[in-house]
DNA sequence: TTGAAAGCGCTAACAC
DNA sequence: GTGTTAGCGCTTTCAA
């Protein structure tokens, strides 16, 4: 490896000599075409062709004080669970970028460490905003007491967030959301209709606004459908053990013929109680979850599941993006999207 | 909301001016505080730090040419399998990054598109690289017939691989990779230990480097055994139905005890005959997986797996990528990690 | 319609 | 040690 310096890119100048204009005529005919006679417009596009000219970002945003960069925040991976949608969200959110010509810069800290502050917590966009690095945040970890939304609102810094402002009503940054409640509703209403009686909700114990919300969904529907829900709900925390300790719980006490849960995770645990007593998902005693997981697509007999529209998601985002970014008026603070059902062996 | 413009950040020049000094002495406290007095440095420190000064980062790569950002593919998460593994990986080259003072750029393209033609794989590496957005690229998927990296190669463009150059020995550029034989090796004989006599091999058909590799794994440690491989092994497409139907095939005809597969996904079609034909795993048959996913994790008795070093990985990546571009003498060309063994219920 | 001048914020090279 | 000068590549005035 003799050598790695890449001949260095076309600049602008490059290809006004080329085109035999000057400077800025090769940048109106980028920015802004409709400035430029038609055959000098074409000259000069050729010569970019020729050139394989783009523009450098660097002095693009320096001059225009625009990175076309969002930031997103990774947290860990979280494992023993079955809370795999980051991938998939991030992926949609990527490729909605690209179509708005935004990229998505990651970054991480924040939760997952060990002693973490509130400093700490929004220290990576501190410093991404002091830098002028990005334009803006997606901000996803919007669970109660999170301090971020609050602290760039205050900083005036631009983001849109995945997930309601549940904590705080006089929010006024824009978000988009995926309807819970409409999600475990039609879990249950699915379960209903498979002729089950006695359906049981597993949910998250704890202040959570999305567990509440989800269980919302189960007491609708049950009432819609003039179920009695006595006895039926559980709250644990959200882990496999605390949904197979739960479920082997209620089996024996009130005696469910159908399990709805806040979460993949919690399904899991039940689909372990089911292995445990020698029962079998579906034919014995329902299940669904929650996120649409690989673990609930992959797993023996299918786990029925909430999946999230993320891709809508994320081209709403960056939608809403787009339009704080341009000061366009904004329509609409909020946008709530609606999950499906996919439904698969365990009812 | 009646403003959204953030006042702008604080300039060298402000610091400069507060701490009574020019900017270049704040430019050289910042970058080579050994030529400052200890007395200025620590003035401009105080003025830095009152300001809440951080460098644009737009200025500073126009004038260095260092953008400080590696552009990673993000290719469509594969649904209804087991890799989950994207995601971990992902989360843990931010982590090495950032110690390294770099950000992870995400972009998109690719395969998973229908329609991808051999310019349209590179041009996202193209469009980055010509507009200078990124220093550097971690490349992940090396899979055989795969273009991107003999492009990079002769582009010049720096990058690392995730993945050895296994169709290309003539291939010069760093890369860090995982011991796949090792793996599975382990893998073999953990069973073998656990008194296995009769072990399969479940992998991928066509002409994968990785899967040939993972194959020899377990072929030397059924040699170093005395074990013989007679009619043991298959091969199938990477689907969770391909490893049902072949291990439903092998159970019938070989009876072997044990399964070391390719892949999680191949697992957990394992999985699934173990349940249509009421065995259990790890009590009737054991099963062994590649790639610890949450699948592994969470799935009923639990999936032992080998569990790729991804933090290792990601650390390695960075480091070789901060040798390429400082062009430092380069130790090493390939970094080889070996896995562990996860082992849970299924063995 | 096109061109010339200025400057975004920073650092490399040189003078003092 | 510290300050001055120049310029990275681009776009935004403004003049021609």
């Amino acid at each position: 490896m003799s050598d790695h310096t890449p001949q260095l890119p076309p600049t602008l100048a490059d290809v006004a000599e080329r085109a035999g204009v000057s400077r800025q005529t090769v940048s109106n005919a980028i920015n802004n075409p409709d400035l430029l006679r038609p055959e000098t417009l074409v000259r000069v596009q050729e010569a970019i062709r020729d050139l394989g000219y783009l523009p450098n970002r660097a002095a693009r945003h320096l001059r225009t004080r625009a990175s076309y960069l969002v930031g997103l925040r990774m947290s860990a991976a979280q494992e023993f669970t079955a809370n795999a949608a980051m991938d998939r969200f991030v992926h949609a959110l990527v490729e909605a970028s690209r179509e708005a010509g935004y990229h998505v810069l990651l970054f991480s800290g924040g939760p997952g460490k060990p002693e973490t502050t509130p400093a700490d917590l929004v220290r990576g966009y501190d410093d991404l905003l002091r830098s002028t690095t990005v334009d803006a945040f997606i901000v996803t970890d919007t669970y109660l007491g999170n301090p971020q939304t609050r602290w760039l609102s205050e900083r005036r810094a631009p983001f849109v967030a995945f997930g309601r402002p549940w904590a705080d009503p006089d929010a006024t940054h824009p978000w988009v959301d995926v309807d819970g409640a409409a999600g475990v509703a039609l879990a249950t209403e699915h379960l209903i209709e498979r002729g089950h009686e006695r359906i049981a909700w597993l949910g998250w114990s704890g202040t959570s606004f999305i567990g509440a919300d989800r269980r919302c969904g189960w007491e609708r529907a049950m009432a819609a459908a003039g179920r009695s829900t006595d006895g039926l709900a559980v709250s644990v925390a959200d882990s496999v053990e605390a949904g197979r300790d739960a479920s082997a719980g209620l089996l024996d006490t009130v005696h469910p013929t159908g399990f709805v849960c806040a979460s993949d995770t919690l399904a899991v645990g039940v689909l372990h109680t089911l292995a445990d007593r020698g029962l079998r998902p579906g034919r014995d005693i329902a299940v669904v979850g929650f996120d649409d997981s690989q673990v609930a697509q992959v797993v023996p007999y299918g786990l029925t599941s909430v999946r999230q529209p993320l891709e809508q998601v994320a081209v709403a985002l960056v939608r809403a993006l787009e339009a704080l970014l341009a000061r366009e008026p904004y329509d609409a603070q909020g946008v709530l999207l609606a999950p499906t059902l996919a439904v698969r062996g365990s009812s």
